[in-house]
RNA sequence: AGAAGCGUAGCUCAGCGGCAAGAGCGUCUGUCUUACAAACAGAGGGCCGUGGGUUCGAGUCCCACCGCUUCUACCA
């Protein structure tokens, strides 16, 4: 059989995802046994138009990593796999791509429109499957969703009229974040803040009756005027002077004054008491605008005056409401100046805009100051374009009767959030949240399920005919013109049913009924809120139960330097180029390893090549079982581990001890979503105990060409190890085990479906006695090292042990210990006498002597030891101090007072010895 | 401005109340020892951010401070 040495994913990885969907391992029902338990999760539905990035990567391991577990332990597992329709982001892919085409969308229309969409998507939409398939995901394709759907269609639907019957929708009048850019309002969360450096403008506005102030005339001397006021502790915005009385208002946003209907001060702020009852001058404008007092003004900001522009801010919005303010909306849902402001500004763009009226204000003489000044500015997560807060209307979804029950789901326990720091950050949020505009200026997405009559009455109906209906039940017409609802809705609003909407809902189907509510939902922190919280809530509302036990929050993966990735900063890393340089296993391995208990992941290059390392050396392990052990496997039998054909030796019940070791701990680490414990049990397990102990003790009787028992009997007991191993590390490196496994005799036809490790006792006499063992050759071969004695010269060794457990370990492993140790002669003797021109050492109870005579510089080996002694010195007097403390004895476990006291006394042993051997020197 | 998280070996991180503080990578020294040089053997490297406190005992728990990161909110 040629086996290549090195490990190629290429030639393997290609050929099993095939074989897997083909034969539906990954469907549940692959599970015939009635009782098994069942586990499910569902995909966080990637957007339709997206790709994979590092984050999916992640994402997609770690469930794949439980699903494939579960799977093997036996569960019926449903991995439920999809995509969202992502409304504005394929609706912007396929406008994009028209207008490559030179075509407009609005040129095209609505129908047309959408239509292209579903084209787009039956061509290109599959990226994101087609990759899934490379990493590896078992997910069950046949049960493969779309938000677009049909059956998630009426789900929407049905969900829409509920919530609008019981009053938790409304439509009405509010201001939006509006972004001009996708004419479309968007939600809070989909507001970006970023810091951008900008300018804060201090504009006089002349306070009527102290002034002949119209609006048009030039003032001279105010900005001296003002700084001169301003040059003391007292500061202040109210500027007499012999020109008249002005205010002065600071703002970031100057164009927005043109739709200025009051000023705005705190009501306890005495500087500007004098105000009340009078009116300002609007400059460029004219309009006489009131004073008013409003507790939200802060005295200490700027000049602690603000100008109030209700219709274009969500502060001065809230203002206008609680005064009966004028909403005079001077910016249009383009971003251009309206007619309601003078006629010189009509139509600019808002930035034109605000260089106008700063020139303008500047020649007007009422420009006071111009500040640097960073703040924050609301960008929109799609477009990046800065986004208009507008008066609109829209339909809001009342959140907090939601938010209540998703709350106390969390704080209960019902669901469990991983890691626990964010479930701090999903309850603060529920607990401060606001309604949620559900509507989008969009077409492609769900249309929102309302009518209206030439009235303008809205009736909220899952179609015509059921709008006719209530038409009647409200006791009018039922034939009136009914005009559908052109709005659709946010694609958060499908995707947070996803967790029952998939399995069938509103219908009462089988699949609803066994894999609802879902066991764990494994997601990334950016969709906490979007998402998570409002399955949360809608799992809640609809199904009456949570819609998973366990959230697992992944971690955010970062570039190499640690620093988040991003188009802008150029440091993406294509999780295909990763996998495809190191390999899937590789890259899964690396993944999982690096998922430790922070919320960041920095990927590092050294992590994928160690793995990749790893799934190399799992390959020749497997290479040198299947050159040596030919002849059992050619029975192709199963394995029949079980009997025993000789004694087992110390290094078989040590290797079994350490395989059920790892077993548990896997089990254990996978239970606790403790994800980098159960890879790094499994590489220490399988490199170092495995194969840099367990295959090298293997070899004289692998190797040896008769077949005796013990002969055979070790032959099994290595492909039982490695079987074992194999399926141990299956759900982490699916491809290179199933490869592998193939290739041993098996009892099943595919590794995704086979028993998974169970743990046994185990045997901690062996492990013990094992230690003795390899600290033995370790300190032989550090000899050797430490004198440079090349391997090929062969030395002797001499060995005493004091107790009756190390003498049996070395007569039962001497010819090992000369083996591994490159030892010619090893004699073992009860006390080893003084004996000048031999390096001495100490390993627990076990003294050793190796001749040396001539290759040695003793003023080196006596410092060596000398260092040695120093180490357990230091140790020896803190476990002397704690055991001389009273309170020590007496409070702390005895366990650990008995640990300290045998401690102290093998130390002291130690101590003894190497006193002695420097002495003899 | 609030909240959370993190500061442990050159780098990336484990360890979170008690064995002599670990791993991977990097470094140094040997070695092609019949699976693997993507390997093997050996070695060096750490006032566990700073200062207090709790405890018989503290990287490990508490408080303060310093530094970094993230989230949420936002002041015109």
């Amino acid at each position: 059989m040629e086996i290549p040495k090195q490990y190629e994913p290429k030639e393997v990885e290609g050929r099993w995802y095939p074989e897997w969907e083909t034969n539906h391992y990954f469907a549940p029902e692959t599970q015939t046994n009635p009782d098994a338990p069942v586990f499910t999760m569902v995909i966080p539905p990637p957007n339709v138009t997206g790709f994979l990035h590092m984050g999916h990567a992640l994402n997609h391991t770690l469930q794949d990593v439980l699903a494939r577990w579960r799977r093997m332990k036996g569960d019926r597992v449903l991995w439920l796999p999809g995509t969202d329709h992502a409304g504005i982001a394929t609706q912007m892919v396929v406008t994009r791509q028209l207008a490559e085409q030179g075509i407009d969308r609005r040129d095209l229309g609505r129908e047309k429109f959408i239509e292209k969409v579903w084209e787009w998507k039956a061509v290109s939409g599959g990226t994101i499957q087609r990759q899934m398939r490379i990493v590896g995901d078992s997910v069950d394709w046949q049960r493969e969703r779309f938000t677009m759907d049909d059956g998630l269609s009426n789900a929407v639907k049905e969900v829409f009229v509920r919530l609008y019957d019981e009053g938790l929708i409304y439509r009405g009048e509010y201001m939006v974040n509006w972004s001009p850019g996708l004419q479309t309002a968007i939600s809070d969360l989909e507001v970006e803040m970023k810091a951008v450096k900008g300018s804060i403008w201090h504009i006089a506005y002349p306070v009527s009756g102290n002034s002949t102030a119209s609006g048009s005339e030039h003032f001279a001397g105010l900005a001296e005027a003002y700084a001169a006021l301003n040059e003391g502790e007292a500061k202040s915005g109210l500027l007499k002077t012999p020109q008249g009385t002005f205010v002065v208002v600071a703002t970031t946003r100057p164009e927005t004054m043109l739709g200025d209907t009051a000023v705005a001060f705190n009501p306890e702020d005495e500087r500007y008491a004098e105000l009340i009852g009078k009116t300002a001058v609007l400059p460029l404008v004219g309009r006489k605008i009131q004073f008013i007092q409003d507790a939200i003004v802060e005295k200490e900001f700027g000049t602690g005056l603000v100008k109030v522009t209700p219709a274009h801010d969500p502060n001065d919005f809230a203002m206008g409401k609680r005064h009966n303010l004028e909403f005079v909306q001077v910016i249009s849902k383009e971003a251009k100046i309206t007619d309601a402001a003078p006629e010189k500004y009509r139509g600019l763009d808002r930035y034109e805009a605000r260089k106008a009226v700063v020139k303008d204000l500047e020649e007007a003489g009422l420009l006071l100051k111009i500040e640097d000044y960073t703040h924050n500015i609301g960008q929109c997560q799609r477009s990046g374009q800065v986004v208009e807060p507008l008066i609109s209307t829209q339909w809001f979804l009342q959140m907090k009767p939601l938010a209540e029950p998703a709350l106390q789901a969390v704080l209960d326990g019902r669901t469990k959030i991983i890691p626990e720091s964010v479930s701090k950050i999903y309850c603060n949020w529920l607990e401060n949240i606001q309604d949620w505009c559900v509507s989008r200026q969009l077409w492609w997405g769900h249309l929102i399920p309302a009518y209206y009559t030439p009235d303008g009455t809205i009736i909220v109906a899952r179609d015509e005919a059921e709008a006719r209906e209530r038409l009647l039940s409200q006791k009018l017409d039922p034939n009136t013109p009914l005009t559908p609802e052109t709005d659709v809705l946010d694609t958060w609003f499908s995707s947070q049913l996803w967790p029952f909407s998939t399995l069938g809902w509103p219908e009462e189907t089988e699949d609803l009924k066994k894999y609802y509510p879902t066991d764990v939902l494994v997601t990334a922190q950016d969709i906490i809120f979007f998402w998570v919280a409002r399955m949360m809530m809608m799992g809640l509302k609809f199904m009456g139960e949570v819609p998973f036990r366990t959230v697992y929050i992944n971690a955010l993966v970062l570039d190499p330097q640690g620093q988040k990735m991003s188009k802008t900063k150029g440091n993406v890393i294509d999780p295909l180029d990763v996998f495809d340089k190191y390999g899937t296993d590789a890259a899964r391995f690396a993944l999982t390893a690096a998922s430790t208990t922070g919320l960041t992941l920095a990927l590092q290059e050294s992590k994928l090549e160690s793995a990749r390392n790893f799934a190399n050396k799992i390959w020749n392990a497997t290479r040198f079982v299947l050159m040596n052990c030919g002849d059992i496997l050619e029975d192709q039998e199963p394995l029949a581990w079980e009997t025993e054909l000789s004694e087992p030796s110390l290094a078989d019940r040590w290797i079994l001890s350490r395989l059920q070791y790892a077993t548990a701990e896997v089990n254990l680490a996978l239970t606790e979503y403790r994800f980098h414990e159960a890879a790094a049990t499994l590489y220490q397990f399988f490199w170092n105990d495995f194969c840099d102990w367990y295959i090298e003790l293997s070899k004289p009787f692998v190797t040896s060409a008769e077949a005796s028992d013990e002969n055979k009997a070790v032959k099994r007991r290595i492909i039982y190890i490695l079987e074992r191993s194999l399926s141990l590390l299956h759900p982490l490196m699916p491809y290179i085990t199933e490869e592998l496994w193939q290739r041993l005799p098996h009892r099943g036809k595919t590794i995704c479906l086979n028993e998974f490790p169970t743990a046994a006792a185990r045997d901690e006499q062996a492990e013990r006695e094992m230690e003795l063992f390899t600290g033995l050759v370790s300190k032989l071969r550090n000899i050797r090292s430490t004198f440079n004695i090349a391997p090929s010269i062969s030395i002797n060794a001499k060995v005493a042990a004091t107790e009756a457990t190390s003498q049996a370990v070395i007569a039962a492993m001497s010819a090992q210990i000369k083996r591994l140790a490159r030892i010619e002669t090893l004699e073992i003797v009860e006390t080893i006498e003084t004996q000048k021109g031999s390096v001495r050492d100490v390993v627990s109870d076990i003294e050793i002597a190796v001749p040396l005579e001539g290759l040695v510089d003793f003023e080196k080996e006596k410092a060596r030891l000398e260092g040695t002694l120093t180490k357990l010195g230091k140790e020896l007097e803190g476990l002397q101090k704690r055991l001389s403390n009273a309170d020590f004895i007496a409070r702390a476990a005895t366990e650990v007072v008995a640990e300290s006291r045998g401690r102290a006394a093998e130390v002291e042993d130690q101590i003894a010895k190497l006193n002695a051997m420097i002495a003899a020197m």
